[in-house]
DNA sequence: AAGGGTCTCAACCGCGCTTCG
DNA sequence: TCGAAGCGCGGTTGAGACCCT
């Protein structure tokens, strides 16, 4: 063991012992009105920052990591309450999968929300949903399954809830989610079709190496059947639903090129490469397989159509051998 | 109504990195 | 240069809310 893990432990100890001596009286568990208070003032008056002198100067008997963390997830102004918007979701499941778990990160481009609350959606969730499936979340079937289901029902949802928030007023009408660097958009396109995009404004800070300009959508039009992927100037797009005979075309891939940007680069282009790769019967085989039953808790699916497009689409699915 | 199981999320823990004296 | 303190991140826990039988 290193000294400074002894030392971590010896400070762990010394917060336990804390628990049980009044001389120090450290306080831990859930945090009091007054004790809200108090932090709130004091920052909103001093600044936040050296949070363990932060602790002593404001009078609060807790450690600068429990004042920094109740301050981050709870108390500042900006932090925003309520239940993960289906635009949220859309972008956590993005952005999970280029970055995986790096909570911190992923916060950035969800205003107003924590990286603990990102977090606690992904475990509570997600990795329900992989339990569900009897497969590891970090599995190559979980992730197709998120990429090329659920993503594109989380769009669908959006434009059903876009479609329905506009009934009855003029074409062309729009409703814009934006962060700091996505924009999501529901938009009738006055040909009583209802589309979305989730484009992506480009990061500026990139060490990663990721687009600096230019946008990447993905967009799901009802009218075509169509799910696209728009990275910078290639675009691809995924057959995902019925011809007018309602006989399943399948999901297929029609790309414009075949000359792809790199693994960096782009919203979603992980996917597209992927899906050049595989074979896409024994992609969606498996994934049929894996799933027992559908059931609204599985897709969070809003409404009994819903679940019942998707089972007539599931069932359309393992009917068709022939992709 | 009761109680047992499940879910949610605030809070804590462990560790690695950075800053500072 | 080194060690201590501070900071921030991802993982884990547990209390209370909620649901189901």
């Amino acid at each position: 063991m290193d000294g400074k893990r002894s030392l971590e432990i010896n400070k762990n100890m010394g917060d336990f012992e804390n628990n049980v001596d009044d001389e120090m009286d450290l306080r831990r568990g859930p945090w009091t009105v007054e004790e809200d208070f108090k932090l709130s003032n004091y920052i909103s008056t001093l600044g936040e920052g050296r949070w363990n002198s932060l602790a002593r100067c404001a009078g609060l008997k807790r450690t600068g990591k429990s004042c920094r963390l109740r301050w981050l997830n709870y108390l500042r102004p900006d932090v925003r309450r309520g239940n993960i918007t289906l635009e949220e979701q859309l972008l956590i499941l993005e952005l999970h999968s280029r970055w995986g778990n790096r909570w911190s990160k992923i916060a950035q481009y969800l205003p107003g929300r924590t990286d603990n609350e990102i977090k606690n959606y992904w475990r509570t969730r997600v990795q329900k949903h992989a339990k569900q499936l009897r497969c590891d979340v970090n599995s190559q079937q979980f992730k197709d399954t998120m990429r090329y289901l659920w993503m594109p029902r989380l769009v669908e949802r959006i434009q059903a809830a876009s479609a329905s928030s506009t009934t009855g007023s003029a074409a062309k009408s729009c409703v814009t989610t934006t962060t700091d660097q996505f924009v999501i958009t529901s938009y009738d396109d006055g040909a009583n079709n209802n589309n979305t995009s989730i484009d992506h404004l480009g990061l500026t800070n990139n060490p990663n190496g990721y687009v600096t300009s230019g946008t990447s959508s993905v967009t799901v039009s009802p009218a075509s059947g169509l799910t696209e992927y728009n990275i910078g100037s290639e675009v691809g797009k995924i057959e995902t639903s019925f011809d007018p005979d309602q006989s399943l075309v399948g999901p297929q891939i029609l790309l414009p090129s075949q000359n792809y940007l790199d693994d960096k680069s782009g919203l979603l282009n992980g996917g597209l490469r992927d899906m050049q790769e595989q074979s896409y019967h024994n992609l969606f085989e498996n994934i049929n397989g894996m799933i027992p039953s559908y059931s609204d808790s599985f897709w969070n699916i809003g409404s009994d159509e819903d679940f019942w497009l998707l089972q007539q689409q599931q069932q359309q699915l393992l009917n068709n051998g022939s992709f």
